[in-house]
DNA sequence: AGCGGCTTTCAAAGCGCTTTGGCTCCCAAA
DNA sequence: TTTGGGAGCCAAAGCGCTTTGAAAGCCGCT
C-alpha cells in the first residue's frame, strides 16, 4: 500500500493525501479525517526511503563508537548514554545509527556518514584534548554536539558536559577535610578531556590547601576493575601508601576496594575511597544508601540532553552553539572516613 | 556531485556510469577505469537514500533494545554484542540502527521497523521462553536471527546460542567433584531462556549425583552487582549456608564476593564461586590468569556470528534456518576450592 | 555485400514520496 | 452583476539512483 494506491482509493490526488497526512493547512478538516481514516484502515505507512530522498532529510543521528585497537574496550558508559539519547530520538521520529570502528578509522567513519548522507548530525563521544574531530565536522558542515568538551579548542561549539574539575575539586576537598593528605588519584587516560579536567580539579584543591601532590599516587589508564585493582595494589605497596583514593569510575573503585581488602584493610576505616559515579543502570552504587562516597552525575541524562541539543541544532542550524554544564552531586557513602593516625 | 553531473562530465550515460561503478560486466575495462578515476577525482559518492529507494534494500539491520520499565537496566552485554555485530555490518556496508524502547513497547518497535521499511532484518535480543516476537516477525516477513533460543517454540528459526545447559551442568559437576553439596545458584530472571536453561543444567548435574537441590539456595533476578551481593548475603545467613555458589554473570559474582568478604570469609577457601563470563571488554575476569573460575564464552563473538548469519539470510532468504551452538570453556581461577569440612 | 552475434552504450521508466505552481469554486465586497 | 481573494484540490516536476529494453558498433563469416 503506497501513496498512489491510497489516493486512488480515496479518489484524491497524491498531493492532497500527502498534505492531509502531514498536517498541512490547505486541506479541509473533513478530507483530512477521511484520509486519516483510510490510511489507518488500509494500514498505510509512508516509505521511509522515499520520504528521505524527497525531503533530503535522513531523519537519523549517527554515533561513532571506537574500539580501542590495543585494549578492545567498549566503554561501558556508551550503553547508558545511548539509552538516554535513544529515548529522545524515537520520541522525535529519528533513528539512531551506530558505527563501531577501530579507533584509527574513526575519522573515516565520520567522512562516510557525511558522504553517504544517511544521517543529519552526529554526537561526538569521548573528546580528547584538542580533538580534531571538531574541525573535521565543521569542514564537512555536519551538525554535531560533543558529549564532554575539548580543552584547547577555542572556536565555540555545542556541548553537554559535567563539571569534572569542580566535581573533583570538591571531592578532594572533602577528603582533605577528613584529614587526608596522601591522596591518590586513579584516573582515566589523560589524553581524554574529562580525565585531564579531573586531574586539574584534584590538583587545584590540593594546592589551595598547601598539600603536596605526589606523583607516585597518580595513575592514569583504562577505567576497568582490573586496572583499578592493579593501581591500588601498587600504591599500597609504597613506603608511604595513600590514606585515601579518588577513582574516576565505579568499576575502578570496585577494583581498588578489592586490593584494599586483599591486604586485610577495611575500606572507609583504613583507606577512604571516593569515586565518580555515572549512575549506570546495571552498576548501581548501592540502593537507597550509597556504598561509595561519590560525585554523581547521570550519563543517561547527559545522553538525553545531547540528543535534544542536537535535534535543536538540526532544526535551527543558524542558532549559536548551545552549551550545558551539569554539576555533579557529592553523595556520602560508607567508603570514606577520617584519616587514620600514622 | 551526483550521478547525472558525473556522467555529463564523462560524456557517458548514467546507466553506464552506474554499471561501471557497481561492477557490472557489460562495461569495458577502459571505461570502467575512466569512470572510477573521475569518480575519485570529483569525490563522487552515491546518495544512499536514492540507492535505497531504487533498490528496495535498506542496507541496515535493526536492533531493538528494551529498557525494563521497573529496573531501568540496560543489559551490559548489549554493548559487547553490538560491538561484534557492528564489526561485521560495517565490513559489509550495512548500517546498524538501534531503537531503545520501554519493554512494553517492544512489539511496536518491530512493527515500526517493518512499516517504515528502513531495515532489512533484525536481531532478537534476550529471548524469553516461548518468545512471541518470533511469530510476530514471521508474520511480518522480516528476516531475523535470535541471539539465544526460545524454549517452547517448535518451528525452526535461525539462532546463535551458547550451550547454557551444558555449561552449567559442567560447572556444577566441577563443584560436586570438589566435594560441594550445598551449592547455590544466583541466576538471571528465569523467564529469560538462557536463565531457564542454566537452571536446568544445574539441576541435571545435581540429580545425576543424587544431590538434593535446595530451594533456599536458588535466586533468580537481575544480574547486577547489588543483587548478587544481596542474594549472597541472604544465603550466608541461612542455618546451613552454601559452600559454593554459581552465578550467571561476572557482575553478580563480584557482588557475591563482596558479601563473602564482608562476613570475613575468604572466597575460594571458605566459599567457592563459579561464574559465567561473557568476556565483556570492560569487565575482564583477571588478566592472563582468571580470578574467578568460570564458564567462558565471548558475547562479542556471538555478535559476529549472529550478524553473519543474518546477512546470509537476507542474501538467501530461501535457505533453511541456520543455527549455531557455541560451547563455553571452563577456566579455572582462584575462586574455587575443595569443600571445607563442616 | 549482407548477416548473425557479440560487446558496449544509451534513453527512459521506474522507486514512492514532497512540493511547486496552477486551477476551480464559491462567497463577500464593490 | 462583476470582481477579487481565499479555500481546497490537482498535475506534474522533482529527489538521485537502478534497471529494462533497445540500439549502435564491430567482428568474422558466408
Amino acid at each position: 500500500m503506497n501513496l498512489k494506491e491510497l489516493s486512488d482509493i480515496l479518489g484524491l490526488s497524491q498531493t492532497t493525501v500527502s498534505r492531509a497526512l502531514n498536517g498541512y493547512p490547505e486541506v479541509s478538516e473533513a478530507t483530512r479525517r477521511r484520509v486519516a481514516e483510510a490510511a489507518r484502515a488500509h494500514n498505510y505507512h509512508p516509505n521511509t526511503q522515499a520520504k528521505r530522498l524527497a525531503t533530503g532529510r535522513a531523519m537519523a543521528i549517527g554515533h561513532v563508537i571506537p574500539i580501542s585497537t590495543q585494549h578492545e574496550i567498549v566503554n561501558p558508559v556508551f550503553a547508558d548514554f545511548i539509552a538516554g539519547a535513544g529515548e529522545i530520538y524515537s520520541r522525535s521520529g529519528y533513528d539512531m545509527v551506530l558505527t563501531i570502528v577501530p579507533d584509527d578509522e574513526e575519522e573515516a567513519a565520520y567522512r562516510a556518514f557525511h558522504s553517504k548522507r544517511n544521517i543529519d548530525g552526529v554526537i561526538i563521544h569521548g573528546p580528547k584534548l584538542k580533538d580534531n574531530r571538531l574541525k573535521l565536522l565543521d569542514s564537512l558542515g555536519l551538525p554535531y554536539v560533543v558529549h564532554g568538551r575539548s580543552s584547547g579548542i577555542l572556536d565555540p561549539y555545542s556541548w553537554v558536559d559535567v563539571n569534572n574539575a569542580r566535581a573533583f575539586e570538591r571531592a578532594t576537598t572533602f577528603l582533605l577535610d577528613l584529614g587526608h593528605r596522601d591522596i591518590a588519584l586513579i584516573n582515566g587516560i589523560e589524553t581524554m578531556d574529562f580525565a585531564y579536567r579531573r586531574r586539574k580539579g584534584f590538583e587545584r584543591a590540593m594546592v589551595l590547601r598547601n598539600t603536596p601532590v605526589r606523583d607516585d599516587l597518580i595513575y592514569s589508564g583504562e577505567m576497568t576493575e582490573g586496572q583499578g585493582y592493579a593501581a591500588m595494589n601498587r600504591m599500597l605497596a609504597l613506603p608511604v601508601p595513600p590514606s585515601a583514593v579518588l577513582t574516576s569510575s565505579l568499576l575502578g573503585a570496585m577494583g581498588a576496594r578489592r586490593a584494599i581488602e586483599d591486604k586485610g584493610l577495611q575500606m572507609g576505616r583504613d583507606i577512604s575511597v571516593l569515586t565518580f559515579d555515572d549512575e549506570l543502570g546495571y552498576l548501581s552504587n548501592g540502593g537507597d544508601e550509597p556504598i561509595f562516597t561519590a560525585a554523581r552525575s547521570s550519563v543517561r541524562e547527559a545522553g538525553r540532553l545531547c540528543a535534544r541539543t542536537l535535534l535543536n541544532r538540526i532544526k535551527e542550524p543558524d542558532l549559536p552553539p548551545e552549551t550545558t554544564l551539569l554539576e555533579a552531586v557529592l553523595v556520602v557513602g560508607h567508603s570514606t572516613g577520617p584519616a587514620p593516625f600514622r
